[in-house]
DNA sequence: GATAATTGGTTATTAATCATAACTAATTAT
DNA sequence: ATAATTAGTTATGATTAATAACCAATTATC
């Protein structure tokens, strides 16, 4: 039973909506399409307590042990104020340690503990799970060629990093 | 100057971050490009005291004469309530009209005027060189096939409207 | 080697976004 | 006629992100 019109057909448009302009920006379609990839995946994350954010965070520590606050929180585009809260909410869950650096008495380094590890690995297997259900119907190489034009568009905009 | 490691060539990761793992994922990379364009189309469109919601409204409403509120709250993903704000804010400046229907006269048709039809037009220039400049580097077939892709991610969502 | 300037991290606060509840008026259904 | 629903609105609350100001430790300057 989808919303059909009532009696009358009138002129005003009601029912189908025309997107013809908005549906020629490609930013329009990518801003799409990322909302709803970013919304199945906090869906994703929320059996394991963890939100973009936080998985993320897990995610860099473990790439990069020993990683300090601040430049976490540069690789993540996140203001430091922010970086704490979510280190903070981290730590009391003793997914993370954080521990000061002797070279650097001001600094902590960041490590993944056993259960930290241990959850990083469910929420992955579950994340690639999510990747692989909403990009299904793209063929490998269809993949790699919108990861291509990402990866060119952040090029032009100055941010990069690989 | 970039920020040059100090003297002594330390273990613990500082100065290049791994992103090996998010790389890895096709939403990482979709949301990064997406930010970015969002936050150049928010540049973009503030000389015209647009911003992305405001400016797409204007664009519904040009496309669809007579739109009413809630039906372009649907189009656009947004709560009525906040569709209220926006709205307002836009008529205030007497880019739209308001006017009740004769056929239901708890709602509005939106319509644009002539100022809102200016705007929208000198809007869109930029918008539209907004886009060209940051897919520069994507050749007319690539951008086809990532927008292609983006509509199969929606499709699988069970977010598709065209 | 003392003082200034900077950096890493923190706290508190504010601003900006977005969602919910509840309401009036008009329409449609029973 | 009465009940239920819909369009729009108001007020409010929750969540999120950005800003200012601060302490401790390090680095730069003289």
């Amino acid at each position: 039973m989808g919303k059909a019109v009532s009696k009358k057909g009138e002129q005003p448009s009601v029912d189908k909506t025309n997107f013809e302009t908005l549906n020629g920006f490609t930013g329009y379609h990518l801003k799409r399409a990322t909302n709803l990839m970013m919304s199945d995946l906090n869906a994703t994350l929320k059996p394991f307590e963890l939100r973009l954010l936080s998985y993320t965070a897990l995610v860099l520590i473990v790439d990069n042990p020993s990683i300090r606050m601040s430049q976490l929180a540069a690789a993540m585009d996140v203001e430091r104020p922010n970086m704490v809260v979510i280190v903070d909410a981290l730590e009391s869950r003793e997914l993370i340690s954080r521990q000061r650096l002797e070279t650097d008495r001001r600094a902590y380094a960041l490590n993944i503990t056993l259960a930290g590890r241990r959850l990083y690995e469910q929420a992955t297997v579950a994340v690639r799970a999510h990747e692989e259900r909403l990009t299904r119907q793209l063929d490998a190489q269809t993949r790699d060629k919108v990861i291509e034009a990402m990866k060119l568009i952040l090029k032009i905009g100055g941010v990069a990093h690989t």
